[in-house]
DNA sequence: CCGCTCATGTAACTGGTTACATGATTTA
DNA sequence: TAAATCATGTAACCAGTTACATGAGCGG
């Protein structure tokens, strides 16, 4: 009925029912590949994370499927329910969810706190790699940006900025201590 | 024996291990706190999480325990074993550990995917919620800096700087973000 | 003595992970 | 016709989450 107060999402849920609803109708499989293949290591987008997901959605009325068929191939369309449009809606805010905003977790920030138990030699050489692979990330976002800068929507180029903004943070992380290391001795 | 394959731990249970390294000997309570307080979210330090932890890493001989009595009261002192230091550098890297290099997860970044599908006062109001919330977390962030500007090491600094400048970046994809919406209608 | 912090855990649950499995259709 | 891609799933596992539970010592 409606009124019945649905489960919050969980990230990929919300983002599985947000493709959905963007690219849809679609099948989960097309939804799986935009997942893996997003430059974001944030999920795997393996099959037994997006199946699962999908089946979720349905069993909660946010997605229904119907029968396809793409030329002589049979597949799942999926597209969201209005309660589905609704559950999203709710999910992105206003109120944006307080868990969003809090200071995102960096994998590599986190290892520097605890960077001061190796060898000098091996911070300088840590600090080196990880400043050579943050800067090709740069570039493969720029890439990415420049592929597609003609038709992208406003908001897709906006994350694929923020991508960028926040890589070039983590460059900007590892250089300061790289010079402090330097100046200090 | 030297030589034995000892599973990748975590990332909380290297979190874990560097903390009873860095603080360390200290209880797994000390620990705890330390994760809950730190500034990010990214875990709830709670006991449900640390507890287990420390009790693989022990069974993995990386810690070892001993009691210990602060006053009258009694408790278990943790400290890294030679195995543990090993296992901590070796996590550390180099080399820097590719699922610590790409680009981290945001899911504030994620909802500006999904933000096309609000309505554009919605969006507005998104924005504006979410760039004073972030503002917030900078001068949080800042206060945190000074507070502890003198004894502190170049890595903690450094940490706490990058999370600053993650913040800035942030903030930049928001602002853009608003002002390609003002301009383009 | 009452409430707070220190201190250590357990239980039920959840939503990811990797790996495995199958089969149809398309393309080189 | 062989390999790649489309398409859908399952199974075992794992490390988090919240909530619950207990008890000691310390400070007002």
């Amino acid at each position: 009925m409606a009124g019945t107060i649905t489960k919050r999402p969980s990230e990929l849920e919300a983002v599985v029912l947000g493709l959905i609803w963007t690219e849809g109708p679609c099948t989960a499989y097309a939804v799986r590949r935009i997942v893996k293949d997003s430059l974001s290591t944030q999920w795997s987008g393996s099959a037994g994370a997006v199946y699962p997901a999908v089946a979720r959605l349905e069993e909660r009325g946010l997605i229904r499927s119907r029968a396809q068929a793409t030329g002589k191939r049979q597949s799942l369309a999926l597209e969201p329910t209005a309660k589905g449009k609704r559950a999203l809606a709710s999910w992105l805010g206003p109120p944006v969810d307080a868990g969003a905003l809090g200071i995102p977790a960096d994998p590599l920030r986190v290892r520097l706190r605890f960077l001061e138990l190796l060898a000098p030699e091996r911070q300088a050489e840590f600090l080196s790699q990880a400043i050579t692979a943050i800067k090709a990330d740069t570039s493969r976002i720029k890439l990415d940006l420049r592929k597609r800068a003609r038709d992208e929507s406003p908001f897709e180029k906006a994350m694929a900025r923020g991508a960028l903004h926040a890589t070039r943070a983590r460059l900007r992380m590892l250089a300061e201590l790289r010079d402090a290391l330097v100046t200090e001795n």
